[in-house]
DNA sequence: GACTGATTAGACCAGTCTGTCTATTATCTC
DNA sequence: GAGATAATAGACAGACTGGTCTAATCAGTC
């Protein structure tokens, strides 16, 4: 056996910063919690996050990736639950529903460090790449339910989304994915009635 | 004449602060900006600041009250152009519009503030009296459009309006405001062909 | 010119922030 | 036990924060 195998032995300090961080950063945001707040929650030296991440920067970068991470995971995951294209496509407001439902919500975190940041900061490329994920996913899904104009569609559904996320935040309104994925049905089949779709039907 | 009236002789050094502030405010976060550049960018002297609004909190709630009034009133205009009810409900959205094509826009106000604030903080109280504002706006407008139920579809408008502000801030898409148009005007046919309105022309 | 009152620039205070550094302690392999 | 490694607590630096205070300057009325 080799001294020391660092892929195999997991430090566990730099997991419990990020957890540390994630729910710090999270519940009261990027710019107001100190790197004093996190390395006590953490159980830490400061010499050791500074050794770990290098910078309150990384760290922060480390926590939007996490969350990235598992949004995209959770969304991902409700759609698969489906098979027909409809479904699949109103499934994505059923796991932000999901996303409400944990008992600690308080919003899109990469709205809430993007609102943080300042233009072309490490939190808004982050939301931007969120945001591309979320619009990408939209239209892909939108174009295999036979929509004839899925960037259309995908962009209006894109707002349900936001308004979504941003009514559950500030309304404190869990079930405001209910209602966005009621008007997205309604979009939905506004679309298909005037598309190649209807066609077929009428 | 007395010595000095004072509501008569109106001090420039409390509209140039508010101006600095709304400006510096806005485009850079209210926890971003602090005292020294507000003063700076007024041409003012720190201890004027304090002698006329005590502290950098009283300065944020007038800047937040100002938006309040200004962003109000815009909508409120767009609305009174039009006479019929299906007209005055989309013009909010034409009025976001305007909102969005001014030259230095970054978002709802009230989202960014709220954002950076911590919960029961004043920015969330004023995001809050803004957010019931416009609820009830478009609650009384689905009403006056014939629209069974009126607070279902203002629900549904209301996540149009978050996230057309929302994206026109991030994805610098000034045309969120149209997409976010023709979307509630899907949403208000939707509502009314399942409501009375439409038994009577059926 | 003298008085009043507002405004000015800027020093100053106490606190917070990120980040560095030292010195000590614990852990683990030999 | 010896020695190497990493983690620890915490002092410290330099920059920033909101806010107070002093002292000088300016305006307008008598």
């Amino acid at each position: 056996m080799a001294v020391k195998e660092a892929s195999a032995v997991r430090p566990p300090a730099r997991d419990r910063l990020l957890a540390a961080a994630d729910e710090l950063f999270y519940n009261e945001g990027v710019h107001t919690v100190g790197i004093d707040r996190i390395i006590e929650h953490a159980g830490v030296a400061k010499a050791s996050l500074y050794n770990t991440y290098g910078s309150k920067d990384e760290l922060v970068r480390a926590y939007l990736e996490t969350r990235h991470a598992s949004v995209t995971q959770r969304i991902t995951r409700a759609v698969e639950r489906y098979d027909t294209p409809r479904e699949r496509l109103l499934a994505v407001f059923e796991g932000q529903g999901e996303l409400f439902a944990q008992p600690d919500y308080r919003g899109c975190a990469f709205a809430r460090a993007s609102a943080e940041s300042h233009p072309g900061d490490l939190a808004e490329q982050a939301a931007e790449a969120y945001r591309r994920w979320v619009r990408a996913l939209l239209t892909e899904l939108a174009a295999q339910a036979g929509v004839p104009e899925p960037e259309v569609l995908a962009r209006e559904l894109h707002l349900l989304y936001d308004g979504s996320g941003q009514s559950a935040r500030m309304d404190h309104d869990r079930a405001a994915a209910t209602a966005a994925r009621a008007a997205a049905a309604t979009l939905l089949d506004a679309a298909l009635a005037r598309g190649p779709a209807a066609r077929l039907s009428g």
